[in-house]
DNA sequence: CCTGGGCGTGTAGCGGTCGTCACATTCGCT
DNA sequence: AGCGAATGTGACGACCGCTACACGCCCAGG
């Protein structure tokens, strides 16, 4: 297993290298190929996972099937937390965005941990309000910006965690189709792709397969006040 | 001060009455009028506090000066943790909404509490887990409801959480003006009036002064989802 | 006491944003 | 080569924000 991530990983930063040897020996390793999820709504669960590599996404379906996404989660990053701490099935289904290698860690060696190194529980404290923040920030989002505001909000994100240096401009390869990429910003297919069209067309971005070329950030940057 | 409230919050029901005692010294008690805010957006904060009574809006500006409300808390809850755990400026604005009197801890006592008292850090990461579903789930209610689904769902909730029996139905003392309570569900004042309304006038609600009874829940429910 | 002014509430019309439907086109994989 | 998935684009209509205004209530101050 590639321990290299989640060495660097805040939650097991501090840790000392024998508590860190020990506790790698409890986590289980798993391999999603894409499309495949790791828990649904309404499962009953007691694992929390870590990203190694790849991408998740968190979902919800609404009753009449349409879904939403509350977050796309790269490596480094942990989810599945909540049902451990507040207990009750899941919330949201869990799907690879791409092929994607986890580590899972059980509630009761969470326990554990817990009970014997306070510095982890505030990292994943820490870790919690980050999301409850980032969360609190796509409800405002939601109520202030419109579609293409929020789209360009939404790439800018994603080049942050996901983009890197291009020769003409930040390569982010979100691995998201647009319909995805709707359901991330709480709007349709058509309306995000007319959007993305738009920010074309004003030569602040150049899509390619699953991915975007951001070449004018400032602009960009602008349209997601 | 009156530490019932306090002895029967979650977070330290757990503690011995010992321990409870010594805390409770550490805690700074605070009287507010309505409208008066503990903190703003922006401020640096090392104080959590718990509501003794009263209620109290977490609510955010956009730079053009309109706000939206992430939540509505009463008795038994707390806020404010968020800067302690993930240390950078306040997100939101804590306003009274009625008379409150609250408790302030302090980071450094709130600090040795969790390093001595480890059942603590599990209350507190329920209480932000449990925070983050209500969140997920106002973000799905924004993406998939209308305007007077969202009203609904939210004098439901109001009324799970503030509601008492009254002679003709539940009678939910919410304290929100219209205005508030259009923030609250991300909408403008005037469509929420509309919204409430049509409930009055389809016999499911009377209003009251920063009050609702709610006559029939069953379709109320309905309504919401 | 009664009067004016501010605040909260009720309601209507206008226009913009965006969801839905419909269809063409292109991409990517077998 | 061919088929399904993903993307591009237009038309239409609904929801809802915004503007505008009227009304009732409470309280301060003449």
């Amino acid at each position: 297993m590639d321990i290299e991530v989640l060495r660097r990983a805040p939650l097991f930063a501090t840790l000392g290298d024998d508590v860190f040897a020990a506790l790698t020996d409890e986590l289980t390793e798993l391999d999603l190929p894409r499309g495949s999820s790791i828990f649904r709504e309404g499962d009953q669960g007691d694992q929390l996972y870590f990203i190694i590599s790849g991408k998740i996404k968190l979902g919800r379906t609404a009753q009449d099937g349409r879904e939403n996404l509350l977050a796309i989660l790269g490596p480094g990053e942990l989810f599945g937390e909540m049902a451990l701490f507040d207990p009750s099935p899941r919330t949201a289904t869990a799907t690879a965005v791409s092929e994607t290698r986890l580590a899972g860690l059980n509630n009761e060696n969470l326990r554990t941990l817990l009970e014997t190194r306070p510095e982890v529980s505030a990292q994943l404290l820490q870790a919690l309000a980050r999301r409850l923040r980032r969360t609190n920030e796509s409800l405002a989002d939601l109520v202030f910006s419109d579609v293409p505001g929020r789209v360009a909000k939404a790439l800018l994100d994603l080049a942050d965690r996901f983009g890197r240096p291009a020769t003409d401009g930040i390569l982010v390869a979100h691995e998201l189709t647009q319909e995805e990429l709707a359901q991330l910003v709480g709007a349709s297919r058509e309306t995000v792709n007319k959007a993305l069209a738009e920010f074309v067309q004003r030569g602040w971005l150049r899509l390619e397969a699953r991915a975007v070329v951001i070449l004018d950030l400032p602009r960009l940057r602008q349209r997601s006040r």
